[in-house]
DNA sequence: ACTATTAAATAGGGATCGCTATTTAAATGG
DNA sequence: CCATTTAAATAGCGATCCCTATTTAATAGT
């Protein structure tokens, strides 16, 4: 269906998206600010003026590439999120999907948005206000669903979403942290597995799985004590 | 006992430890490769051979910083978590200091650690090397703690505690990143709340309900909104 | 072949980066 | 007083930052 019509004039030698996939890749190994426009043009293999051109700057570039590689991921985990399966199971696997993170080899876990242009330098203010919005465009995702699960009967009304999407994102960013940090996935997904018990809806596991000796877990919490 | 012997020569204009407040102040809002050493001389009304003389060099002043202030929050945290008090409440309160943050009016809430330098240029991976570092003490520390909750009869025998502290971690990371965000401290504690649900020794109030003479302990307790 | 069109490479500008050689200032000891 | 000691300020270095004015190369239309 695509015409590849040759316009006049010379052809482009980088392809747009390869030219996003690179940026990508390298804004999520190194972050915005430790990602320099000569490391840019080095990977993709073109000189500064031809990403000026292609992409305008270097936050328009940061801006298209997270773009170009987020929508595509949440292409994928909006379709576990928002399916028809109980929201317990859909949380699960959204989750552990952030956790084996991209598809490609040795991609970097977790999200890339999660942990992006966190603390930073003032002249990069609105690079952060930008990935700080697409944090909190997630959050409310995930509090979409849980409202959903209320509606539907699967959370008591009383449930708290907005907490409970924050709580899940923290997860999320936590995870994405420690991702930086080399965890593994199956490291990752252990977490995760702990997260998912705080899920108001679940049964707490069998904690003694048989042989039950029942260890009296005296219940500690005096609620109200807050002095030091 | 401190004798204020005025050595020979000039005396020093600028306090070590003021120096090395500011320089920490400064590196959590904007993160190491955030703020430059213009941006720290500025601060601390110094100019840059003074820095170097007293600090060695932007590298070593970001350790000396992140020691100074750690080092002080570690101290008053470490009391909290290893104190007679049960785990649980232990592990709380131990949260509960980390969502308000350092005492000093308006400083960033969270975790100094817990967000630095994880994405980077490939020059400061010695500084990211010692924030992973840190990071990982402080697992260490949660876990050795739950352990002693498990020796004590607290937690059953079969605790992950290395997963349950790496997930404690993820939460305290994610705290941190949503406070770069603007999360105010009540938010960050209604998170801690939900956490704290995770936790292996804990009932679940809602649908277990048991009937005994146990006075239903809340878990999500109400207490996390004390002050804004 | 010649022109028009589009994008590449060359070369470098102005600002800032982390850092320092050198000089000047402020204290103490004699 | 002068000499010694210590730390400050002045001035600027080489490298890198993000970005661009200009020139050259590669295509399509005529």
């Amino acid at each position: 269906m695509e015409k590849p019509v040759r316009k006049r004039g010379r052809p482009r030698a980088l392809d747009h998206d390869v030219g996003l996939e690179i940026a990508s890749r390298l804004f999520w190994e190194r972050g915005y600010e430790g990602t320099s426009t000569a490391d840019l043009t080095k990977a993709m293999g073109i000189n500064p003026p031809t990403l000026y051109s292609m992409f305008g700057s270097k936050e328009e570039l940061y801006r298209q590439a997270l773009e170009f590689s987020v929508s595509r991921e949440n292409r994928r985990r909006l379709e576990i999120l928002q399916s028809s399966r109980p929201t317990y199971e859909a949380l699960r696997l959204y989750l552990y999907d952030i956790a084996d993170g991209d598809t490609q080899p040795d991609r970097p876990r977790g999200c890339m948005v999660a942990t992006a242009v966190l603390q930073h330098a003032e002249e990069n203010a609105s690079v952060a206000r930008m990935t700080a919005a697409l944090r909190e465009a997630s959050i409310q995702t995930l509090k979409a669903r849980f409202d959903r699960a209320v509606d539907e009967g699967e959370l008591p009304v009383q449930t708290d979403t907005d907490t409970l999407a924050r709580f899940y994102g923290a997860i999320v960013q936590g995870m994405s942290a420690q991702a930086c940090d080399g965890a593994c996935n199956t490291r990752l997904k252990r977490l995760i597995d702990v997260a998912l018990t705080a899920w108001p809806g679940k049964e707490r596991p069998p904690e003694t799985a048989v042989g039950d000796n029942a260890p009296s877990v005296q219940p500690v919490s005096i609620a109200g004590s807050h002095e030091l």
